[in-house]
RNA sequence: UGGGAAGUGGCUUAAUUGGAAAAGCAAGUGGCUGUUAACCACAAGAUUGCAGGUUCGAGCCCUGCCUUCCCAGCCA
């Protein structure tokens, strides 16, 4: 017999005679003639109540199952006679694929968020973060959908890269020399002898790939894992993270706001309306707030104010803060809080940033001072997208790399789109695991990955 | 990387002024019960993060180190 997913029964309508589920033992409540057992198979949140009675021949066994074991259970589902469900599943048998042993560390009550990332092997297990990682692969799935339903194609760009700045970021090298006796140069690691022949990095951002491509199939995507090596020590950074990088061609900086928005609207409503069981946990449990605001970040229009009328809402906000606020000076986490937290209360774009604080790709607008940047901010989590226009213009690329000291030669191929029919276009990047955050009310970059990569900890 | 806070049985926490290390939960044993994070009883479980110092006496005060969390920078 096939098995049968718990979330199916509890889709049922009617009892049925004989199935097969199996899943893992979350309590088990004895009673004088059988014994209750609470069924999770991580299909859905809720367990499965199933009755074994006494007259089962291993019912001694059965009482001995403990928190964590796994079992497959034949039986029929029934209306149940106790409060709290409407379903149970009476058992005929009850076959013991494996016990878990005495020292399962997960109880039946919380625990805290610091002590299960020390168990990110089993933390899966528990109802809060079934939930999380069955929502982050709902939002996978809707990203896809999402993009497949505009004509946008799916890109895979490169995670080994050669080139040694992408424009963000620190980043992790890759070799495979004998890092403890490398060749050597002139004093200096002989990277010629490597196995690229160059010195080799993790990427983080796929933006530049995206371009080339976006410029021959229009629009195009990536969904896939970033790397950066920085020392961040913060619930926002993680080392590795999945970023959603749409990139798009004859598209300028109002169309690139738009599509920002258009996402960040589309998932907040399909994660409300399509994982609402799980979203429930959320609501309930990690943030009571959470449903009003998302339904805010759902329907409500984006504030848009270009950096230097945001930066005069600063100035005569009257607030005092820690960092100087003016033109030329980024905008710091306090700032950003203050615009989409405090004085807006919605989801903030602010564009037109200076160009001194902006990497060399982005679009030089014609006061010369700005560039065609745009940050996506929200309550609560902050910069979920940082996007731009990008400089299309062969002449003033060349210049801005000149200004950053880059080495040309390095960027040929980026150059050559720039002579070979070179269009405005547009993209964006918007940090997975910081939406998911915003969705579920998480306060920690680190609950919403399966296993963290922060500094000093790469266990499991 | 800078600033702050914290590390006490498996987990969550308590310990008054520096004076006998407690409780709940989990796990164990026994009992009761169509139960709902059940309930009742019993027993067990601690080198108070590590190393040093002050003191008659340190979980508590001091120094160093390690780890975690929070805030900030870098960013998504």
């Amino acid at each position: 017999m096939k098995r049968t997913k718990i979330f199916k029964l509890f889709k049922s309508d009617a009892p049925v005679d004989h199935m097969l589920i199996k899943g893992w033992v979350r309590t088990r409540r004895d009673s004088k003639t059988f014994s209750f057992i609470e069924l999770n198979d991580g299909s859905c949140l809720k367990n499965i109540q199933v009755i074994a009675e006494s007259l089962l021949d291993n019912y001694e066994e059965i009482r001995n199952l403990t928190t964590g074991s796994a079992v497959a259970v034949t039986g029929a589902l029934i209306e149940s006679q106790g409060k709290g469900q409407k379903w149970e599943v009476r058992a005929d048998k009850v076959a013991i694929i494996s016990f878990a042993s005495e020292s399962y560390p997960l109880q039946k009550k919380r625990h805290s968020d610091e002590f299960l990332r020390t168990i990110a092997h089993l933390r899966p297990r528990t109802n809060k973060y079934g939930a999380a990682f069955r929502i982050r692969s709902e939002v996978s799935y809707a990203i896809h959908q999402f993009f497949r339903e505009k004509g946008f194609r799916y890109l895979h760009t490169p995670i080994l890269t050669g080139s040694d700045c992408e424009g963000a970021g620190e980043m992790f090298r890759v070799t495979a020399l004998d890092i403890d006796d490398p060749p050597k140069k002139e004093g200096k690691t002989d990277h010629s002898q490597d196995f690229f022949g160059k010195v080799a990095n993790l990427t983080v951002s796929g933006q530049l790939s995206a371009e080339m491509f976006a410029l021959a199939l229009g629009d195009v995507y990536t969904f896939g894992p970033t790397f950066r090596a920085e020392n961040s020590n913060t619930r926002r950074h993680a080392a590795e993270f999945w970023m959603v990088e749409p990139e798009m061609a004859f598209c300028d900086l109002e169309g690139n706001m738009d599509l920002g928005e258009e996402i960040v609207k589309h998932l907040t409503r399909f994660v409300m309306e399509e994982c609402g069981e799980d979203m429930e946990l959320f609501a309930k449990f990690v943030d009571k707030a959470l449903m009003p605001r998302l339904e805010n970040i759902a329907s409500s229009e984006y504030v848009r104010v270009p950096y230097r009328e945001a930066v005069d809402i600063l100035v005569k906000s009257g607030k005092k803060f820690e960092y100087p606020v003016g033109f030329g000076k980024d905008l710091q986490t306090e700032h950003e809080r203050h615009l989409t937290e405090d004085h807006f209360k919605k989801p903030v774009i602010v564009y037109d940033y200076p160009k001194s604080i902006k990497p060399f790709y982005m679009r030089v607008n014609d006061d010369h001072e700005t560039v065609a940047a745009m940050d996506v901010l929200v309550p609560g989590v902050g910069e979920i997208i940082g996007g731009s226009q990008r400089e299309e213009r062969l002449d003033v690329l060349q210049a801005r790399m000149g200004e950053f000291g880059m080495p040309q030669e390095n960027y040929w191929w980026y150059l050559d789109t720039r002579r070979f029919g070179t269009v405005p276009h547009s993209g964006f990047g918007l940090g997975f695991e910081r939406l998911l955050m915003l969705m579920t009310g998480v306060r920690n970059i680190r609950d919403v990955i399966p296993f963290p990569r922060t500094p000093g900890n790469i266990e499991f």
